[in-house]
DNA sequence: ATCCAGGAAGTCG
DNA sequence: CGACTTCATGGA
């Protein structure tokens, strides 16, 4: 065990697995502060506060359940990374992001956050979620606001959505969540990967590349690689046969990596965008 | 000004 | 099936 509870706080022992700044600079998260020593992450309706102190990192939160489950802490990333360093092209991503996790955020959050990901960045990706909950989220006190609720998202049209910023994806979310409030089961916990990445992309705006995002960050689905603009630039320099299709070079790569291949294009992505490696 | 960003949908062949 | 085009927006 990495962590334990006492009270509204949670210790975890093990940096080595738990590093604030790479799980949020890992690209899986959108809605995050921070000053370099106090951090704070608001998910779904729950913020959680994050330090380091004496060598562990402090995570508090009124809901510690919910916190524990979110940052997964009951995996242990050791023998994940011990295998996967068997791979020579891993080792030096690994050894640069060895604190990051996959975190375990909810589906409407993950859907509608990666729909308006696609063809974005990150820096806009932020601003037009937070206006999102600025204009639709529960209020949490500390002027925090909670990623709305699915009623809220359907109260809104096209017209919203443009004005927050989303652009031609306003459409998207305005049908995806038409779809969802008339009864898309979004309980694909238990369904294998392939058929719920097959029921995802049904949802307007969800291809490949966003349906493997949520898979794997909402999902936990580890046997995904997700493909965007920076893993065609790993998939080129692993040396695999060349290839202009994302699914494609998914596929390679989720067969290479199997189980891990989640948490391998974590490090991998992690490792070329800070080192801005084109 | 042109290109790029955690791409997807629509159309055409 | 694959290739090609279009889709807002803001920063570099």
């Amino acid at each position: 065990m990495i962590y334990s509870v006492l009270n509204d706080k949670i210790t975890v022992y093990d940096t080595s697995q738990f590093n604030i700044e790479q799980i949020l600079n890992s690209g899986q998260i959108f809605r995050y502060s921070g000053d370099g020593k106090n951090f704070k992450i608001i998910a779904k309706n729950t913020i959680c506060h994050l330090k380091y102190d004496m060598g562990s990192v402090i995570i508090k939160s009124s809901n510690v359940d919910f916190a524990v489950n979110f940052f997964d802490l009951c995996k242990d990333y050791g023998p994940i990374k011990q295998k996967l360093r068997e791979n020579n092209f891993l080792d030096r991503a690994i050894s640069f992001g060895e604190g990051i996790r996959i975190l375990k955020q909810d589906p409407l959050e993950t859907i509608i956050s990666f729909i308006i990901s696609a063809n974005n960045n990150i820096p806009r990706i932020k601003g037009i979620l937070n206006r999102l909950c600025e204009y639709l989220g529960e209020d949490l006190g500390e002027e925090d606001k909670a990623f709305p609720t699915l009623d809220a998202l359907a109260s809104e049209n096209t017209d919203f959505y443009k004005k927050i910023g989303a652009g031609y994806r306003a459409e998207y979310i305005v049908k995806t969540v038409a779809m969802i409030k008339s009864g898309f089961n979004l309980d694909l916990y238990r369904t294998d990967t392939a058929e719920a990445r097959k029921e995802l992309m049904r949802l307007y705006g969800v291809g490949n590349k966003v349906a493997d995002c949520i898979l794997l960050f909402a999902y936990n689905k580890g046997d995904v690689f997700p493909v965007d603009t920076w893993c065609k630039r790993i998939y080129r320099d692993m040396g695999l046969p060349e290839s202009q299709s994302c699914k494609h070079m998914s596929n390679a790569l989720s067969d290479i990596f199997g189980e891990n291949s989640g948490i391998a294009q974590q490090y991998l992505y992690y490792y070329y965008r800070e080192n801005k490696i084109i």
